[in-house]
DNA sequence: ACACATCCGTAACGCTCGGTATAGATGGAC
DNA sequence: GTCCATCTATACCGAGCGTTACGGATGTGT
């Protein structure tokens, strides 16, 4: 049995990467239906049937953040040096915030503080960045392992630290700072590395 | 003459505070007038007599941390060294940030992003963070004429990269780091101050 | 004691929110 | 060409939002 009965009109991932600039701008609360339908040129009922609910929408519209534009950072990991893979991460971070593409991060801007209606989704992005922050962890005790970095750093430490970084650098953009400037944060961050 | 008429039943400062420890769990959007009201002991009529509306309300609020709970800013910058003043700086916001009578940074958490309705309110504090950098920025320029940081520095860079790392703090506190951590990260940040 | 300015509480306002019932339009399967 | 599953669109729902009108309560000044 084919596809039955009339097909759809618009195409999903379009209109989800349309979505994903919604929230991107406004946050998950700040986000209204009507803002979303307008951005994505469907009707109320379009987006429920194809979408299920404003939170499925809101979690549909991550996972293709973290695989499109958010890529760079499990891309970041794969560096061969933990030097590399922070450097990479700073200034790939500092070019992505600044992106007007890809306004700021969705993981940060999405839900820091919400009321009682979005707290599930504030503890979905505080998961989020927290699995980030775990897996650039991971990847600098392979690095302390490998004697890329001394044997006697606390790669959970350097982890928040990068991470602490990256989220400072999101509130940044957000209040309007550029790519140079942001650049010269990573700059600065980099100068001494590993912290010891 | 003197007052005249029925006298207030509340202490408008206490109120304030119970308002800010709300607006410091919510978010400006995300707290509503019922949670306001409840959290002061007050209903919602007179609160609109003592303090106009929610965005006064919240701007009344704002004024009342950065003098009382956020003063810390202020006193990091007496201190007498470029690195006395960054250390504090990053070590009170470790404190503060995870006090629990004062949850989190009000300047980051209060309206990151959000809808149209509170954008004046996120202009506000985009503006707040902005000034409390400069202020950063003016004391580190004295550092460096003073010959406190070498004569080659940047303190406008210096300025953003301090604030940055107290922001990435705010959001990890956000995410429910704890205080230890928070203070790890500021051990990493000063092992290299200033960053050459 | 009286008058009056002010505050408190109930109850409602207009609006927007996220979400949906229903009817009409559309196009593939037979 | 007919059937019918599916999509689209209008119009609406109940709930919650920020805000306010109104009337009764309260205490001061005269």
């Amino acid at each position: 049995m084919a596809i039955m009965g009339r097909p759809r009109e618009f195409n999903c991932e379009k209109a989800l990467d349309l979505a994903l600039q919604v929230f991107w701008r406004k946050g998950y609360e700040g986000a209204s239906m009507a803002d979303l339908t307008e951005a994505m040129g469907i009707t109320k009922p379009s987006l429920y049937a194809a979408f299920g609910n404003k939170e499925e929408l809101f979690r549909k519209a991550l996972d293709r953040y973290v695989d499109g534009p958010g890529g760079y950072f499990q891309a970041a990991l794969l560096k061969p040096t933990a030097r590399d893979v922070v450097a990479s991460l700073l200034y790939e971070a500092a070019d992505a915030l600044t992106n007007p593409d890809t306004p700021g991060c969705l993981a940060v801007q999405g839900a820091l503080s919400c009321g009682e209606a979005a707290q599930t989704i504030k503890q979905e992005l505080m998961a989020r960045r927290a699995a980030s922050e775990a897996d650039l962890r991971r990847r600098l005790e392979r690095a302390v392992a490998e004697g890329d970095l001394p044997a006697d750093s606390d790669a959970a430490d350097l982890a928040r630290y990068v991470s602490a970084i990256m989220q400072g650098m999101a509130v940044q953009a957000a209040g309007g700072v550029g790519r140079d400037q942001l650049r010269k944060i990573a700059d600065l961050a980099l100068r001494n590395w590993p912290p010891l």
